[in-house]
DNA sequence: TTCCGACAGTGGGGTCGCAAT
DNA sequence: ATTGCGACCCCACTATCGGAA
C-alpha cells in the first residue's frame, strides 16, 4: 500500500467530525490493506509506530526538505527505514539519524510529509487514535468491538490483536486472556472533588492511601519476576527491591497492581521528583538503590496462582490480595458502608495526609477490574490549593487553539515589588476564556514579536494547583504542580496579588 | 429529549541518559 | 564539563460524539 492513501485518509478523518465517519474510513483502509500491510497501516492510523519512539523529534525534523512530486513510498518501505532509523546509536548516530529522516523526507510528497511529521512526533491530531482505530479493526474483520477492544488491554497492544484477528478471524480474540508475565493496560481513576462526593456517587467502598510515586504492575511465574510500568514498559532491571519482594510473597504465579514508593529514614514518603528520579536511573542501579531506596505497595490483584481475578468484584480481588500480600505491602485503607459513613472515610483522608501522601482513592467494592479504562468505580481524591497570581505572558496555541493566546505565564508578587514566575498553564479554560483573553492580553502587550506575548503585569488571576515542587529553572526556586485557571480576578488589582514569601510559608515541607 | 461516559486534544514540570559542543 | 534533546514519569481540564436513560 502506498504511504499517500494513508496520508489521504489521516487527512479526511482528521476533517470528519463525527465519530462513526471516522471509523467508517478507517475500516476501509484496514479492509484494503494486504496481510503484510497491516501491522504497520494499523498502528501508524492509530497514531503510533510498531517500534515505539525513535529518538526523531522536531528537532530532526525541523529542517524543511524539499518534497517528491509524485507519490511512491510504500509503507513497507517506510517500514524498513524507520526500523533502521531505530537500531542506529553510538557516536555520529545524530547525524546518521538526520540523513535517514532527511531520506525519508525527500522521497515523501508534500502531504506524505505532513503525516509522516505527525507519526514521528507522536502528534497525528486526526481526532481519532487507539480507541477509533479498535472500533475500525472492528468494522473490518466483522468482530464485535468490545471483543476487541477488551482482547487489546488484555494483550497491550493493538497491532498484537490486528494481525491475529486479520490472520484468523475473530476467533482469534479467544487467545488473549489474562497471561502471567503480559502485562495488560492498568485501571486509571476519575478525579472527585471530595470525598463525600466520592461516597456519595459509590455506595460501600474502600477508602485507600494514594501514594505519590511510580505506577507498577508485578507479574511473578516461579523465579521470572517482570515490573511493568502503567504505559507497560519493562522496568523490571531498575527495581531490584520489587523483584526481591515479589520473590518472598508466598504464590508462584500472580499479577499484582501497586505503586512503588520512597520513604526516608522516618518513614515519611519522599517527594515524587526523588521516587521519579530514582525509578529513572537504569545506568547505576546499585547506587541509585543505596541512595534512595524504594518499596512496593500493593492495591490490587489481577491473577492469583492462575485463577485470573478481572471479572471479580473489587471486594474478593482484595481478599485474594490481603492472602498473599502482608500488611507492609499493601497501602493502607479503610472500608466505609456509604454516605451514612462520610466522617470516617473523611477522618482517613485527614490522617493520610497528615502521614505525608497525596490523597485517597475510593473505590466501589463491587466493581471489576476493568484493564486500560478510566473507571467510574475509583475515584481520587487530592486537597486544592489556590492562589492569585499575575500573567506576565502568554504563547500563542496550536492546533484548535491556533490564533489564541493560550498558555499563560504566572507570576507571583516578590519583596522587590516585582513578580517572580511560578510556572505555566494552559488547562482549565473554555473556549470563550480564550477569546476573553487573547483580546485582553493583546491590548496590555508590550512585545508581540514572538510566540510569546510579554503583557504589562495588571490582570490577576485565580489558579488551582496541587502542590509545590522544587525548580531549577524557575526564579524562586520553586514551581506549581499542575497548575489550572479557576478564573479572572478582574475585581483584583496586581498589588493584591499572592506573594512568593506567602506561598513557601504554606509550604514548609518544599524549600528552594 | 436530556444526560453522561469515553476520547482526543492541549500542553505543564522534572529527571535521566546520550550525543554534541 | 556543560548543553541540548528526546523519552517517560507524573498530570488537569474542556469539547465533542453518541449511546444510555
Amino acid at each position: 500500500m502506498l504511504l499517500s492513501r494513508l496520508a489521504r485518509v489521516s487527512q479526511e478523518v482528521a476533517a470528519a467530525s463525527a465519530r462513526s465517519r471516522k471509523i467508517a474510513l478507517l475500516a476501509e483502509l484496514f479492509r484494503d490493506a494486504e496481510a503484510d500491510d497491516v501491522p504497520i497501516v494499523i498502528p501508524y492510523l492509530a497514531g503510533r509506530l510498531p517500534q515505539g519512539r525513535l529518538g526523531v523529534g522536531w528537532k530532526v525534523l525541523g529542517r524543511p526538505v524539499a518534497p517528491a512530486a509524485e507519490p511512491t513510498l510504500t509503507v513497507r518501505e517506510v517500514d524498513a527505514l524507520l526500523g533502521r532509523l531505530g537500531g542506529v546509536s553510538g557516536p555520529g548516530s545524530r547525524a546518521e539519524r538526520a540523513r535517514l529522516v532527511g531520506e525519508l523526507l525527500g522521497a515523501a510528497t508534500e502531504d506524505e510529509q505532513r503525516f509522516l511529521f505527525g507519526l514521528l512526533t507522536g502528534e497525528v491530531r486526526q481526532g481519532a487514535l487507539d480507541a477509533v482505530a479498535v472500533e475500525g479493526l472492528a468494522r473490518a474483520t466483522g468482530a464485535p468491538a468490545a471483543e476487541v477492544r477488551r482482547a487489546v488491554m488484555l494483550a497491550g497492544s493493538l497491532q498484537t490483536v490486528a494481525g491475529a484477528l486479520l490472520a484468523d478471524g475473530p476467533a482469534a480474540l479467544e487467545r488473549f486472556r489474562l497471561t502471567v508475565g503480559r502485562p495488560v493496560l492498568p485501571m486509571l481513576a476519575h478525579s472527585a472533588s471530595s470525598v463525600a462526593e466520592a461516597v456519595e456517587k459509590l455506595g460501600a467502598c474502600a477508602v485507600e492511601e494514594k501514594l505519590d510515586g511510580v505506577r507498577i504492575q508485578v507479574h511473578r511465574d516461579g523465579d521470572t519476576v517482570r515490573v511493568h510500568t502503567r504505559t507497560l514498559d519493562d522496568i523490571t532491571d531498575r527495581l531490584p527491591e520489587v523483584t526481591a519482594a515479589a520473590r518472598e510473597l508466598p504464590g508462584e504465579r500472580f499479577v499484582l497492581d501497586g505503586e512503588v514508593v520512597s520513604f526516608d529514614a522516618d518513614g515519611r514518603p519522599r517527594s515524587f521528583q526523588e521516587t521519579a528520579g530514582r525509578v529513572g536511573s537504569r545506568v547505576d542501579v546499585a547506587t541509585a538503590a543505596r541512595e534512595v531506596p524504594v518499596s512496593p505497595v500493593f492495591f490490587d490483584a489481577l491473577s492469583v496462582d492462575g485463577r485470573d481475578l478481572l471479572d471479580l468484584p473489587f471486594a474478593e480481588r482484595h481478599a485474594e490480595l490481603a492472602r498473599l500480600v502482608p500488611e507492609p505491602l499493601r497501602v493502607r485503607r479503610t472500608v466505609v458502608s456509604g454516605p451514612q459513613d462520610t466522617g470516617a472515610a473523611e477522618e482517613f483522608l485527614a490522617a493520610t495526609l497528615e502521614r505525608g501522601h497525596e490523597g485517597v482513592v475510593v473505590k466501589g467494592l463491587d466493581a471489576p477490574y476493568s484493564a486500560g479504562r478510566r473507571g467510574a468505580s475509583w475515584l481520587k481524591v487530592k486537597p486544592v490549593h489556590t492562589l492569585d497570581l499575575v500573567v506576565l505572558a502568554a504563547e500563542w496555541g496550536h492546533g484548535r487553539r491556533a490564533g489564541k493566546l493560550s498558555n499563560l505565564h504566572l507570576g507571583a508578587r516578590t519583596a522587590d515589588g516585582g513578580f517572580a514566575m511560578l510556572g505555566k498553564t494552559f488547562k482549565g479554560m473554555t473556549d470563550a476564556m480564550l477569546a476573553w483573553q487573547t483580546e485582553r492580553l493583546r491590548e496590555l502587550a508590550v512585545d508581540e514579536g514572538g510566540y510569546v506575548v510579554t503583557v504589562r503585569p495588571e490582570l490577576v488571576v485565580e489558579i488551582a494547583y496541587d502542590g509545590l515542587q522544587r525548580s531549577p529553572r524557575y526564579p524562586a526556586g520553586v514551581a506549581l504542580r499542575f497548575a489550572r485557571v479557576v478564573r479572572y480576578r478582574e475585581d483584583k488589582r496586581p498589588e493584591e496579588a499572592d506573594t512568593v514569601e506567602a506561598l513557601l510559608a504554606a509550604h514548609p515541607e518544599v524549600r528552594p
